[in-house]
DNA sequence: TCTTTATGGTGAG
DNA sequence: TCACCCTAAAGAT
């Protein structure tokens, strides 16, 4: 489930349990025999998240680069390794393991490793130094639909297609909108949805963007699985607020889903 | 139980 | 534009 909030949290959670703590490193599956050595018996200096891109600190001079992909899994698991695990990290409770499987990009690399990766992406909304006019300014060079720009980690970095879905909808901004005739109100917009929905979703460990009073609910947390998104893979649907049949087509490569008359 | 699909991105052609 | 990476949940049977 990797979209930039997933990375987050994923760096939160490591950090709880690694940070500060000496590490030990292997390769279950082989394919990172090499790297899992590097930073094997070190100590734990902590990670932190760019979008996607998920970066751990080791020793004095080791870092780690992660990216999840589509289909990579980071997570804490208990007992012999199951399946492919390209990197397992065990902290001083040697029951728990985090287990890597299926990644995209796992590597280690010298300090400035986490520097190119923090550059390689444009303005994250989950960290600080996030600055809203980059993002500003990158939608005002895009002549590129809205709802691909949306997907470009150098526009925004950690908005997918789920929550580009989503933001479009909440802001009632159509995607096909090329992205420089936005107005500014609505670039800001979108910035500032994407941090509140993004944060929300560190928050929760899944993405939720209804308003739980819209479906019956009394918290973001009750709400049931399958009414926790306005347009997401509801092609047919009856919009949530206007009864609209959700229309699904393709942007920017992927599959878009929105609502014709909201948005 | 098997098949399809996916919240991503790269690199070949 | 498409194959690929090669997990795992969801859907089909």
């Amino acid at each position: 489930m990797p979209e930039g909030h997933t990375i987050h949290r994923l760096a939160r959670d490591l950090n709880r349990d690694l940070k500060g703590k000496c590490v030990s490193a292997s390769s279950p599956q082989g394919r990172f025999h090499a790297g899992a050595k590097t930073i094997d018996s070190q100590q734990c200096r902590g990670f932190e998240a760019f979008g996607k891109h998920l970066v751990g600190h080791f020793g004095d001079v080791d870092v780690l680069h992660v990216h999840l992909g589509l289909i990579g899994k980071f997570r804490p698991t208990s007992g012999d390794p199951i399946g492919a695990v390209r990197l397992r990290l065990t902290g001083p409770d040697e029951e728990r393991n985090w287990d890597l499987r299926g990644p995209m990009v796992c590597t280690v690399g010298p300090p400035d490793l986490a520097e190119s990766v923090a550059d390689s992406v444009g303005p994250d909304p989950l960290r600080r130094s996030g600055k809203s006019a980059d993002f500003i300014d990158a939608m005002s060079r895009r002549r590129i639909a809205v709802g691909a720009a949306l997907l470009d980690q150098k526009v925004v970095a950690g908005i997918g297609n789920v929550y580009r879905a989503e933001l479009l909808f909440l802001a009632g901004i159509s995607p096909t909108t090329p992205a420089n005739q936005l107005s500014s109100d609505d670039v800001m917009q979108i910035w500032d949805l994407a941090s509140a929905q993004l944060r929300q979703g560190v928050k929760l460990n899944r993405i939720v963007t209804v308003d739980p009073t819209e479906v019956g609910s009394t918290t973001v947390r009750a709400i049931p699985r399958g009414d926790r998104l306005y347009v997401y893979k509801r092609e047919g649907d009856p919009c949530r607020r206007c009864a609209t049949p959700i229309a699904m087509s393709e942007v920017g490569g992927r599959k878009l889903w929105h609502c014709p008359t909201c948005q």
